[in-house]
DNA sequence: CCGACTACCTGCCCGC
DNA sequence: TGCGGGCAGGTAGTCG
């Protein structure tokens, strides 16, 4: 589920909880995720206090006083969800009785604040087990299997049609195939790779490589493609960011936010770019579906 | 090296 | 109403 956008805006919506927090206890009610939990989890956090929470493509980062990094990954099904705890507050510290845990609430991180007199629970609910965590010594992070290799941030500067041009250049893989990889850019998933391939009028199936060549046309399409991608992780943060105080309010749950495609999971609907009169398709590719426009996108 | 394919896991939706 | 199949927003391992 979460790319890019999601997680942004879930790291916005777990920060003012987490930072500055110190994690008095962590209920780790399952010995793996995805992958197994790292050595001692539970006590290597227990007792730290989380001085930011971070973002770096589609994992959340929280940097803790030990010198750890709590590593977050939300998979396809992740979510958090925040609950107050402290006093006055409608919910106390025995929510859960052991006979109606709620499903798939794997991670609990009970945490409290001095400063700002808060105490609230942060809960991990991941029901496909996709997801997963790990604490990396600070010093370590950017050599770690995890991160070392990864692509650019797609929000950051780096990102325009000229770095595309290096990026795809010789790359005989589709648009498509070369956008989902997190080694050139990281964060994209297959939604937002549909959409900003539609905004873009680019056919996901053509070569990485065919937006690389000399002449203003192709250049014209890599600098509107990078374009693309910007605007649409931007406007679906926007949105996501405008959908955390109803979250947060009603239910506590982050991780999840209606937002309105252009092409993902719309088959058959009527292309939505003026002047076009295409039809929005569905064809799998890589085993993972493409949504595009009949017409637009030759 | 690269790219294609598969596995991991649960839930939901659809058609029979 | 029950059941089987297909599908889901991610990643990593294997194989050619």
């Amino acid at each position: 589920m979460p790319e890019l956008p999601e997680v942004e805006t879930v790291r916005r919506g777990l920060a003012p909880y987490f930072e500055g927090s110190i994690i008095t206890r962590v209920e780790q009610r399952r010995p793996d995720l995805r992958f197994p939990f790292p050595e001692d989890f539970v006590g290597r956090l227990t007792g730290i206090r989380m001085t930011s929470l971070g973002r770096r493509a589609k994992y959340l980062t929280g940097d803790m006083e030990s010198g750890d990094v709590l590593v977050m990954h939300l998979g396809m099904s992740g979510s958090f969800r925040i609950e107050l705890t402290g006093p006055g507050t409608p919910l106390v510290d025995t929510y859960y009785p052991a006979s109606k845990l709620p499903q798939h609430d794997h991670v609990v991180f009970h945490l409290v604040n001095p400063d700002a007199a808060l105490e609230s629970r942060i809960i991990y609910n991941d029901p496909r087990r996709f997801g997963f965590m790990d604490l990396i010594p600070r010093v370590d992070l950017h050599a770690h299997k995890m991160f070392a290799g990864m692509g650019i941030e797609p929000l950051g500067n780096e990102l325009d049609g000229e770095y595309l041009r290096t990026l795809f250049d010789g790359k005989k893989t589709s648009l498509k195939a070369a956008l989902l990889n997190q080694k050139f850019i990281a964060g994209l998933g297959n939604i937002y790779v549909c959409e900003a391939l539609w905004r873009a009028g680019l056919n996901p199936k053509a070569p990485a490589s065919s937006i690389c060549g000399r002449g203003p046309k192709q250049k014209e399409k890599r600098a509107l493609l990078a374009t693309a991608i910007r605007d649409v992780l931007h406007e679906a943060i926007e949105a996501g960011g405008s959908s955390l105080r109803d979250h947060v309010q009603t239910n506590g749950s982050l991780g999840y936010f209606q937002h309105r495609f252009a092409v993902y999971d719309q088959e058959g609907a009527p292309c939505r770019k003026p002047d076009c009169s295409g039809t929005i398709l569905r064809e799998v590719q890589n085993g993972r579906s493409t949504f595009f426009c009949s017409s637009c996108q030759g």
